[in-house]
DNA sequence: AATGAATGAGTGTTCATTCAT
DNA sequence: TATGAATGAACACTCATTCAT
């Protein structure tokens, strides 16, 4: 009996201390990035001593995988709930689309680490794919006006088109797949047309 | 003239160098990555001592920037030029997106070290994206063998709506845009159906 | 007497809990050395808290002095005991090598945390007595095939001569004793020559 | 020539500063001992930066490293020259012993760092070996007294065969060879006869 | 008496940048 | 202009020890 009481007496404390330190290092990690976060700044942040921190990780890049693993199996749960609640693939789609957005309504800090700041490299790739953004909001917009293009916020459109550019490129740089032209091919009718066989049941 | 030949000599050999070193430090940074690749690395591949690195660009990050902002410049042209060439909205995507593919076959090296590795954070987002793009695929099959959608590659198809997913919300969390639920129908609906108002001139 | 009895329960107690902890302490002090056993590991071997161990003892060293001293003390009263069984000074050197050497097998483990792995230092110094010790055992086997040398095991004899020439060295450093001269004359003399008087009573 | 009076005046401030760091190094050691001497402590002696440290050795360990051996290859050297200077076993042994005082006395700075302080282990080790060098020293003025042993120096036969018992019995507990029996026989007789098979030209 | 969570001073090492030559 | 030796701030991590329970 003492020892079971003991027991969780001790791990209620370091269930608490870890939910302190894993919600210090959420807000710390989503302000200043995984570089210009120090251990020294998380701990202080969670209220601790260094060393505690490292009773519950044992590196700094723990701390993070845990956090990235964490979102992202926490964002895959939900979408997988979500897409089960619905019937077809194309209200799926849809619920999918749903339970994302609403994931990262709610989970912003979370999500900030995953796309952090507070690192040269992000600061520029942000930057760069800015300029792209703009250039392909332009674009659109001018072929909305020319009703060639659905009526779809251009901003949306744009980093969607620069978005999805950028992860099918990274993919496809590393493979012996399709050739160039395949690609651009494949990319272009998907943009236009989209995924869809049947261009009905539009809402 | 005399002046005028010396001062072109300078310039020339000023020229030569920071061409040579731009060019090893393309081939450091692609293969060590961003972190990994330290100024020593660059300088010795360049053949050129340490100090002298400090001549041409003021900070790491400084040849970082410039190798990013020209690939970033250099990919626009082509794909301005690219679209200057045609006619009509749907063509220069079309053509947009042959230029993509074609630079990016043509300058992997350059993208590699964009998307680089190298870098824990990148390592990370890299297995999280590709565990999101796998389950991802997975559906996109499914729906193609159901016939509900087009026959298009689906691990291409996959990589696409991760990263349009990805690109839209990192920017959508840092706006105070539209609601989860405008956005999620709007992502919905251009995965869908695609941007061009008619579903004619499929190819 | 209830309280005589409770003080001897809790002695007992304390006795056997100290007992442990010492007999754990030997154990992964042999294994890993002064410097790579952590107090976790030996709290964790003798099966009892962190904290508890500081109930026995005030730091590690303290520990470690004991174990040592303990060593030391116990040995020694071997000794004294062996040659105060045996009449004569020479008998008397016999006797306590032998109860040395039986010891030593007796307690390899507590030996061996007192001449301990698990140091950089020690490590060396080792290695660099290996090297001596090599040398030494050539050139003994050499007088012994040219019938200069008693016919000793060489490793031995070299392992001996090393530690003398070791020991005695560092003692003189810090002396302002015999000169560097007179102390070469010495331990030649006695290394050819042994401590004895008369070369007669050799078995 | 240019190039060559370069590479010279920057070789020549590199073998500056490398031995500005070693002398520097070599006091700080053997003042502090190898744990107590910080890599702080030797920059600082040698009047450079930190960084600069980690220009001429990689580790903290390597710096320890080299300065051991090195010590140690040169104190072979100089038995090994002192013994081909002389004929016949017996004269090389008193000519090894010979230098290894001289080099002792020559470089008492560079043997403690070897034997060095600032270390808990040694510190310890150094006491108990202390008792017993006490105790021996006893037993052997006692047989010079009694006229049973050779008037040596008690002290330094003390240490001699108290260094020879240390480092005979920490070769032997990992052994699979003599048994202790055969090791005390074999001490015994090394210490009261020595090595020389005629008790002759003893000076 | 026993526990183990918490502590934080202390240190080896890195590397972009500077500067005397 | 070119060099590379020198710099030192910065930081992750360790572990013996404390102390509230």
């Amino acid at each position: 009996m003492a020892t079971v009481a003991n027991l969780n007496r001790y791990q209620r404390r370091r269930e608490k201390t870890r939910q302190e330190l894993l919600a210090a290092a959420k807000t710390v990690l989503a302000k200043k990035g995984y570089h210009n976060a120090k251990i020294t700044d998380i701990a202080a942040a969670a209220d601790i001593g260094v060393g505690t921190f490292y009773l519950y990780y044992p590196t700094k890049d723990a701390l993070f995988l845990e956090l990235v693993k964490e979102t992202a199996q926490a964002l895959k749960e939900e979408i997988d709930q979500a897409r089960a609640q619905v019937e077809g693939l194309l209200e799926k789609i849809r619920a999918a689309n749903l339970a994302f957005f609403r994931f990262a309504r709610d989970h912003r800090e979370l999500l900030k680490i995953v796309f952090g700041h507070g690192n040269t490299f992000n600061e520029l790739l942000r930057q760069v794919y800015a300029t792209f953004v703009t250039d392909a909001a332009e674009r659109v917009s001018e072929g909305m006006q020319k009703e060639v293009f659905q009526p779809f916020p251009p901003q949306v459109v744009a980093n969607a088109m620069v978005g999805m550019s950028a992860q099918v490129v990274s993919w496809w740089i590393e493979q012996d797949g399709p050739s160039a032209e395949e690609m651009a091919e494949t990319m272009t009718n998907f943009v236009l047309h989209g995924l869809a066989l049947k261009p009905t049941q539009r809402p």
